[in-house]
RNA sequence: GGCAGGUUGCCCGAGUGGCCAAAGGGAGCAGACUGUAAAUCUGCCGGCUCAGCCUACGUUGGUUCGAACCCAACACCUGCCA
């Protein structure tokens, strides 16, 4: 790893007519080789699973929340601690989410709402069945209602990046508002210039928190692209947001967020990587689904998190080289062999199907640890597969013999094995 | 030996004349999960030739138009008194 030092990203190999490109983004904790899939420890920790055993799974990075983090312990206790990475015991590279994503996943957007019209979601606090709305944007911020206690809160850009840069992370998000696709055109648009404000509002904050922490190691912002499905709200986005400068202060880099529907992820990754200088590095926020890794990479997206191979990891769904599975199902019981034979994990080397299945079927906790472990080395290592494919030249021969064989046992799925466009 | 109570689908357990193939759990089975309000959620869960029919609420018999529910006998089980 390198020495500790600022932020950088050095672009490496091309995908020949495309986007697509490898590279290393250093950071004071260590460089990142990308692409690269960067786990999320959403609380300061990956649920069930050991830093160090992150570290063998060839994590390179871990990213936090700064919504969760600040509502507990609190940003200062963080801060106190030496920052994100050595509260956690994370020597290496740390990402923090603004909370952005908890405008959407806390307020209008959340579950059941997605299948309703929002705009006939009324303007009083009660959404569907009863569930309460925790979250209200306006012009100047958000104002939040905690989900462990109820207390209110209110985040703004400068209060997101005053809480990120308490928790030290190498690399932060600026505040967005995340919207859904089912929100309309002219929601999306005024959605889009509050984002766009918020932006250059985290980027004087973030000079002034810079200047004032000078004592501690560089923390790179970077903005985050919105515009849903729209190619001139995309394109717009990512333009403006290239070009603001604040304070002689600029973005280190981009996220591309919001949403994305996956038959056209990488026409919108796309359209945003294709107006961003090649010298700045491309987050995809939330995306880890195999199919969607070759067509965003494709697509210019350099580095990727996301909660799915944890979360589904602890709800008893492994991935393999023939598709994901549930290992709680019958079959299983009996079986004596690895979650998938090809794979080089801690938990696939020791442990079988079987054995799984009955953790599982025990309510023991090993069991999580135990397929989370599995589902975040097949996800790092699919990423840096895809990473040595382009390094080789083989990038679209990977793609098809990987996406083929995945989804070959889901004939519905098929069409997700063909490259799109 | 006396008194009292109980026996419901794989398990626990509600129901005490018709709206009961029978609430609710659990187990079982299947599925979902993409910037984590998620070790969560959803569906199925007696059988069949499945808009109907059959078999079911300890056993047998009875009352009733109709019984898981009322009566009788029997068989187990559980408390308190001996």
């Amino acid at each position: 790893m390198t020495e500790p030092a600022g932020f950088e990203f050095t672009p490496g190999s091309r995908l020949p007519g495309r986007l697509g490109r490898t590279g290393v983004i250093r950071t004071p904790h260590g460089s990142i080789h990308t692409p690269a899939f960067i786990p999320v420890g959403t609380k300061a920790t990956v649920k069930a699973v050991l830093p160090e055993a992150m570290a063998d799974l060839g994590a390179q990075a871990l990213l936090a929340n700064a919504y969760h983090l600040y509502l507990q312990p609190g940003a200062d206790i963080v801060d106190a601690a030496g920052g994100l990475g050595a509260f956690m015991n994370w020597p290496g590279p740390t990402f923090t989410d603004s909370g952005g994503f908890q405008v959407l996943s806390l307020g209008v957007g959340f579950k059941k709402v997605l299948a309703m019209d929002v705009a006939g979601v009324g303007d009083d606090d009660v959404i569907a069945e009863g569930k309460t709305r925790l979250a209200h944007v306006d012009d100047d911020g958000v104002t939040f209602t905690s989900h462990l206690d109820g207390s209110r809160h209110r985040f703004t850009p400068e209060v997101s990046v005053r809480i990120q840069h308490q928790l030290g992370a190498d690399i932060t998000f600026a505040f967005d508002e995340c919207t859904t696709l089912l929100n309309t055109r002219a929601y999306q648009e005024s959605s889009l210039d509050r984002t766009q404000a918020w932006a250059a509002r985290c980027l004087a904050e973030h000079d002034r928190q810079t200047r004032a922490r000078s004592h501690r190691p560089y923390q790179a912002l970077f903005a985050v692209v919105q515009g849903a499905q729209h190619e001139d709200l995309r394109r717009r986005a990512a333009r403006d947001l290239q070009a603001l400068e604040v304070d002689g202060r600029r973005f280190d880099g981009y996220g591309i967020g919001g949403a994305l529907e996956k038959e056209n992820l990488g026409t919108i990754v796309g359209w945003v990587c294709e107006e961003l200088a090649e010298d700045k590095p491309r987050h995809l926020l939330g995306i880890s689904e195999p199919d969607d890794f070759f067509t965003a990479i494709a697509n210019g997206a350099d580095t990727f998190d996301c909660v799915s191979p944890s979360r589904v990891a602890r709800n008893a769904a492994v991935y393999s080289r023939d598709g994901r599975y549930n290992v709680t199902t019958a079959r299983n019981r009996r079986r004596f062999t690895p979650i998938d034979e090809g794979c080089d994990c801690y938990t696939c080397a020791h442990y079988t199907r079987a054995y799984l299945h009955h953790l599982f079927k025990a309510s023991e906790m090993l069991a999580c640890t135990l397929c989370t472990i599995h589902n975040e080395r097949f996800i790092v290592r699919l990423v840096d597969d895809i990473r040595a494919s382009i390094v080789d030249g083989t990038f679209d021969d990977l793609r098809a013999e990987f996406l083929g064989r995945y989804y070959a046992s889901r004939p519905l799925l098929a069409s997700r094995a063909q490259a799109p466009e």
